[in-house]
DNA sequence: CGGGCCCTTGATATGAGTCAAGGGTGGTGG
DNA sequence: CCACCACCCTTGACTCATATCAAGGGCCCG
């Protein structure tokens, strides 16, 4: 991975997005370009028929992003940007030189690409099998990262999507992730800000996220 | 992908499995091997905690398996022969030298991963967004393949896994599954046989998984 | 031929969706 | 700088799809 960034230090252009733009949008022509985001937040979509959008995924600092059309001429999804943005372009043709060059680069694209599947499989894993407070509660956990070293000391997770993206990406409706939050804050385990969110009990989520029921609004812990 | 196929017909030694063995097990090592499926059917699943088992995939002769396990040490599933199977093995060591020598091989290799992360997404897509009925219908319209080209004559597929893991690939029960192909069957849009079914009018299927309401069980085709 | 397992089907329960109204927040224009 | 407006978020009552529980039947295997 480190020398994926590095490759992409060298090799790639660095584009700068404003909140609202978008990095490349569906059927645009997708001309082996590969992106690495290096700050801000995106949200991938499918612009569906009926003008409803199919959220696929959120980025986060350090993932890269096109991946999934190696080898295809048209994008499958737009990208939005949710935040401003700093994005590295790179050219796919430009890191199969490398590959090419430097013996281990393919291992560890080969990798990057691998965890990727597994990343997807896993988010499939979740949609099938966990109701919906174990959805946001998985979710949440995933954005606010591994717990931080002093266990009191819980830090500001950003949730710069909306809850219609929210509840579009976790398969259920906003009215059900509003519910939710709202009962996750009055029983104390998270805070609610304008773009964002506290871990206020880090072991409690984790409980539901294991599958413990959510009592409706006891004020107990 | 021609290129792939012939890379492991030199590299790749091959394996018989009887219905029921395992190709492999979740938590063995992985000593980066990856396998292609020449013949006969497989589910990967994790065994999950509570001896419930989260369907992950089915294969079709023709995938590979283990992708997802790429530069990691351990594999994150099971893989389990529902037929008897042909199945190479490839050491990923070999396919990486052979693309340090052809040109093209990394190019073939890469597009094959990316296309596993949008086949990935996709159904995360479905599981999102899609009712009950629809992701059966997309399900078996999947299984079924392409349609031929004589529209009357509609193949045979096969159907070689339990009613069980279908519902839970589809994040679904058991009893559901089986209502609704029972609806189908009732409106005569396919007919079923032991390990298998026939589509009989793909276009009422189409329209189905293009979001069509199933009437409970009117005789009207 | 007998037994176990899976599939099917019915009745009922419940979690999440839908519809709708009210309130907060941010953005825009005066 | 303030006020207005639009959009999103929240919350409530009700509906509906799907899960659950349970019983009966058929197929495959021993």
């Amino acid at each position: 991975m480190t020398a994926l960034e590095l490759a992409q230090c060298q090799l790639g252009s660095q584009i700068q997005l404003a909140r609202g733009e978008h990095l490349f949008q569906m059927g645009a022509e997708a001309d082996g370009e590969l992106y690495f985001v290096r700050s801000g937040h995106l949200k991938i979509y499918q612009p569906c028929d009926d003008g409803v959008q199919r959220i696929i995924d959120f980025t986060r600092p350090g993932d890269w992003l096109g991946v999934d059309t190696i080898g295809e001429q048209y994008r499958h999804a737009s990208a939005h940007a949710l935040t401003d943005c700093q994005v590295d372009v790179v050219q796919y043709r430009h890191l199969a030189e490398l590959m090419d060059e430097e013996p281990y680069s393919c291992d560890l694209f080969s990798a990057m690409l691998s965890r990727e599947i597994d990343r997807q499989q896993l988010a499939a894993a979740i949609l099938r099998s966990a109701g919906a407070c174990q959805r946001i509660v998985m979710f949440l956990l995933q954005r606010a990262g591994p717990a931080p070293q002093a266990p009191m000391l819980e830090t500001h997770a950003p949730l710069p999507m909306s809850r219609q993206d929210i509840s579009d990406y976790l398969g259920l409706t906003p009215a059900t992730v509003s519910r939710t939050l709202s009962s996750l804050k009055r029983n104390g385990w998270i805070s609610l800000g304008q773009r964002g969110f506290v871990v206020q009990s880090r072991p409690a989520l984790e409980r539901l996220a294991a599958g413990a029921p959510l009592a409706i609004a006891p004020q107990a812990a």
